[in-house]
DNA sequence: GTCTATAGACGGATAGAC
DNA sequence: GTCTATCCGTCTATAGAC
């Protein structure tokens, strides 16, 4: 058996990609130094642009090493739930849970650093920045397209727009809550104990998500009153 | 009268505080630098420190120009439809609007830069950095403070915890809301024509986040699927 | 209050030895 | 693949003239 080099758990590439998703998301892409990750990987400074080609590549890896995984897995699930039914429609439920659970599942995922990435993806979703924009919109664009006909399907009433605007809000609040659960002391005071047991917690984010979607569509009335 | 500069519309700290909300919201603290704010604002590179003193006192200022007089015509509102209700309870409705109504009015005021700002605090939320969050959290006090009680009383059966989640989740919609409106057609593949109708937004929103609020408490069989 | 000039630290990237 | 050394640009902040 040969020697083993000091350095792992793992290999050289895969320590800096977990460096980055940790550094990432306390800092941000431009507040993160090479040389902060670098050090933090254990690695050399000149590493990630031998394994990467530039700092841009490497954010560009961070999101595809987890991303595509995570929609592969998202249509899977709904593959499966849909063979299950036979012919018949599934609950707006089940598909909610098929496209959440993946997310915060990974909150839970401390071991192998997949909280980090859930928690620097739900920041990411705010940053206007346009090539990572791109990217993300591509990363997402076939679990998109998989779960769009799915809700048209399961809720066959409802007005086109009116469905798309409580998709983009649904992953809203996904995209808050996996990136900000530790805050919600702002607004009870005190931490609850439960924030990150992920089964309560998606039995919770799936109430208030699958009430929001299947909420009455507002009226003309609603549109003055707001004015 | 007096000859004016060249410079206005507006006197230096103005145009600064201005120039650091476009530019924070559009490429974040760090990836701003005061050289490109100061060139942006047409002022000196040295005026910002003469002004705030550092850096991160000028995005302290950013905060504290909008978001005291956000949170007080909250509150003031919040009294408003109390008063006119005599001493009948609020509907969740009516309180969520005073809430995000705010906010979403700001999305149209590209005049004076509101948008820049709202844009600029649906992405700060997320931001994990513990000095933004203490600040944010320390200017929000006086209307979670407010607003807390007023759910509570609204909605007198629901349990606290239940609740403090429910008020994150809406909370979060709104921040998603206000951050990322503008990719919507992720989800659409096109652009809808009324993103910025922020009356036709402000009654999509409520209802979606009326009916999360007020969704059916999940049950311990939900708890149990989600495994 | 506004300017220029500059200090002094840090940024990403690369050349070239091993 | 990994290392050291270094180029060269940019950063925040300040000193001091006007």
């Amino acid at each position: 058996m040969p020697l083993r080099s000091i350095k792992p758990p793992h290999e050289t590439r895969t320590r800096i990609l977990d460096a980055a998703e940790e550094l990432f998301m306390q800092h941000g892409f431009e507040g993160t130094s090479m040389r902060l990750l670098t050090a933090k990987a254990g690695a050399n400074l000149a590493a990630v642009n031998y394994h990467f080609g530039s700092k841009d590549a490497l954010i560009e890896a961070v999101f595809r090493r987890r991303l595509d995984a995570m929609n592969a897995q998202r249509i899977a699930e709904l593959d499966r739930l849909e063979k299950e039914a036979g012919g018949r429609a599934l609950s707006p439920n089940a598909i909610i849970r098929a496209f959440v659970g993946v997310s915060l599942r990974m909150i839970e995922d401390a071991r192998d650093g997949g909280r980090n990435f859930i928690r620097l993806l739900g920041r990411t979703y705010s940053d206007p920045h346009k090539p990572i924009r791109a990217l993300i919109g591509q990363l997402y664009a076939p679990a998109m397209a998989r779960f769009k006909p799915a809700f048209e399907r399961a809720l066959p009433q409802m007005p086109r727009d009116e469905l798309i605007w409580r998709l983009h809000f649904m992953f809203g609040t996904l995209a808050y809550t996996i990136a900000a659960t530790d805050t919600v002391h702002l607004i009870a005071g005190c931490k609850p104990e439960d924030r990150y047991d992920a089964r309560l917690l998606e039995a919770r984010l799936t109430a208030f998500l699958e009430a929001g979607l299947l909420a009455p569509p507002h009226t003309a009335e609603d549109v003055k009153k707001a004015a």
